[in-house]
DNA sequence: GCAACATACTTCGACGCCGAATCTTTCGGC
DNA sequence: GCCGAAAGATTCGGCGTCGAAGTATGTTGC
């Protein structure tokens, strides 16, 4: 082959004898999205120590401005794919910072919803800035036309795996 | 454009309001990796349930099988990309489970190899082989020359994050 | 009204992981 | 040979997560 071996391909060659009914395209695409995705969150967590920033915080500041800085717990939950029971120990780190508010609710006394302040508006948004920037790094060794046929592909991957024959599955 | 949207394409409509910056392929592309590497997680999960199985048990028994049945433990946190001290906790639990054994080295009396049990050898590939079929499922909605050029797409992108970011690359 | 159930969040106990410190063994300079 | 530095594995303390139980509030049926 022209192209310069990654550590997916030594991966695979290290592996082949060991399984050798492996399909090194199917294993390659799949090891390969596993190393990146491991890769940008490897990356933002270095990136996010720089602004004194965990990254499960970032991640809880990023959920609530995608809710336009006011939510529920549980949808945070929801949309972060975790158990409710964890947000309380996250808004409770983000509180201490000044990031966020509780803010009871008077219409339902249950709910208490959590709301960015101006602080934690401009946290999440510093530092969404700086990551993304790494993603458009990764993404510039392609040509626009191929970065589109890239995602092409990937959907329809994962239009596959959101609809299961008989197994529902949560995001 | 004719292609069914999915979940991905939901979320970037959802988040280009909040981010008008945002690039939908290199965004689509990324998320879509991201999501299918937790979906294979999860269905992994779920496999290994019924083997009673715990996916770290899985992962340190694969890591073992890739060094052939054998291996100190800081090479199995090194695959593994965890901390030295997180094996320990691994190695003790394969133990009791009669899947792995500790053999102290006779030519160097610091290590203690870890080595693969007939019945851990047994789990592992049993595990295996159910758990590559979701894989081939998913990979299975692009023709052979689509998985290829999915692959060989990922290679480059990969490629650009194995290099260090301030190293000189001739375009 | 009010009892029974449902909903929303929190507390609690356990588990896995990590960084730092520890203990033992090996290696290298002298 | 001997002593300090390096290397390998483990222990320890702390953190983040989860499932289950707990608390408070809301809703429904009678």
């Amino acid at each position: 082959m022209t192209a310069t071996p990654d550590a997916v391909d030594r991966h695979i060659e290290r592996w082949l004898p060991v399984v050798p009914a492996l399909d090194p395209d199917v294993e390659g695409a799949v090891t390969r999205m596993i190393k990146l995705t491991r890769h940008l969150r490897a990356v933002k967590e270095r990136v996010l120590v720089d602004l004194d920033l965990p990254a499960h915080e970032y991640d809880t500041l990023h959920a609530l401005a995608g809710r336009r800085g006011r939510a529920a717990p549980s949808d945070l939950a929801a949309d972060l794919a975790m158990a409710p029971a964890s947000i309380t120990a996250r808004v409770d780190a983000l509180l201490r910072r000044g990031f966020v508010r509780r803010i009871p609710s008077t219409v339902d006394r249950r709910r208490v919803d959590v709301e960015l302040t101006d602080a934690g508006q401009a946290a999440w948004h510093g530092a969404m800035e700086i990551q993304g920037a790494e993603e458009h790094r990764l993404l510039g060794a392609l040509t626009p036309t191929e970065r589109r046929h890239l995602s092409d592909l990937l959907r329809r991957v994962l239009l596959v795996a959101e609809q299961p024959e008989d197994a529902p599955e949560a995001d």
